[in-house]
DNA sequence: CCGAAATATGAAAAAATTTTCATTATTGTT
DNA sequence: AACAATAATGAAAATTTTTTCATATTTCGG
């Protein structure tokens, strides 16, 4: 997940980016409402935390004007309990759900799984760990560097990532990704298997491929 | 676009689908309530047109299976004067909107657009005429035949059906397109575009893409 | 430990895609 | 009509992707 922290207080910004990069994600922070913006146009991110006050332009304003714009980015506001009156007020700028300082970095996590899962049905993209892979683009990032996938690795990883943490045998694969009605005489799978975690491996990944001895192989994202 | 119909008046059915069919739509017909939902499952549509009152199954019924299933297809329910109460009775079952019979076919029509343009936002579907380009799929489908683009040439689609009715330059394709800061000196712009063509004669396609002499290329979709 | 089965790996062949190349066709101006 | 610029076309070369092939490695059960 690549997580934009729009807050002023580097004490706050700098112990979530901490917690949140020890989980396997990818952070940045903006110190102020405009470089929020700033960031938000230069690139994508899966979720958005955002101070309610800020200089420069504060929380809600960069709030009304992401959905303004079209932005469906999901977004947590934080906020001070005196902040808001209602959680009504938080749903009028369009944020997704706000957080009350101080808050625990459980409660930040559950909400950023929760709020990203719930906008993810519509997602055109998926996300393990710091990685995202885009279905549109058919690219896989690590927040930092893209690499465009060739279509048959492309369609193994997103084949693997709808399916984490389940066993999928070398049948399944042979008949949803390779659209095959039966087993290959030569071993395909396997070399694009090995291509793949190649591929994985160059970007920093932990192995998330893992095979099952006699039984298939299961993508193994313990985030979710 | 690809629509299907569910209406059991066979009449009102088949006017429609050569109305439609007419104006360069792919159209299915259920004729009732059950093969709507069979059509469904089997294939995608980007719009059902649903009768209210049908055997077997009812569109209500339909509709309220639809979106309970997490179905999002739009759907433009098509009414009796007397079938409805209020407007909300149909946004409480999950349509899109509706049609009181008897109808125009302009009204159809312009019911029709306007409720793909209000979910297109969300759609990982582009749709020109009978044709549909899935952008997760990179696959393009004239309603019947279905086939995949190699990288270049769905990038290519992609864009212009993104910029449709307008003029393209080639420094613009090999900006946008290729990623490239100057423009080649081979000609391989052409020749995608050539090869793009073929492609979309062969799937029976009129004439999309329009060459501007000394300007560049506009994708003609008199539909939008 | 051994052997068979399953899987991983690297290289090469086959196939597909992209780009280059050369030529033909079209457009617009003089 | 002639000419230059632009664009279309087909073929071939270059590149990339996919699959085949052969061998090495790992796993598991006897």
């Amino acid at each position: 997940m690549k997580i934009l922290i729009a807050e002023d207080d580097p004490q706050i910004a700098l112990s979530l980016k901490k917690n949140l990069t020890g989980e396997g994600h990818f952070v940045v922070i903006a110190s102020d409402g405009e470089a929020a913006l700033e960031e938000i146009e230069k690139d994508s991110f899966d979720v958005l935390l955002l101070d309610w006050r800020m200089p420069k332009r504060s929380g809600i304003e960069v709030c009304r004007q992401l959905r303004n714009d079209g932005d469906q980015i999901p977004i947590i506001l934080l906020t001070a309990l005196t902040d808001i009156s209602k959680k009504v007020e938080v749903l009028e700028v369009g944020a997704d759900d706000y957080i009350t300082k101080p808050f625990s970095f459980d409660e930040v996590c559950a909400r950023l799984k929760a709020v990203v899962r719930r906008s993810g049905s519509k997602s055109k993209r998926l996300t393990f760990g710091k990685f995202r892979l885009d279905l549109i683009a058919h690219t896989l990032e690590n927040g930092e560097e893209r690499i465009k996938l060739p279509e048959m690795e492309f369609e193994l990883l997103h084949y693997f990532v709808e399916h984490r943490n389940l066993i999928i045998g070398k049948e399944q694969l042979s008949e949803d990704v390779w659209k095959l009605t039966f087993l290959p005489d030569t071993n395909f799978i396997e070399v694009t298997i090995k291509n793949l975690r190649k591929k994985l491996k160059a970007l920093g990944s932990v192995n998330y491929i893992k095979t099952i001895y006699g039984e298939g192989y299961s993508f193994i994202d313990d985030e979710e």
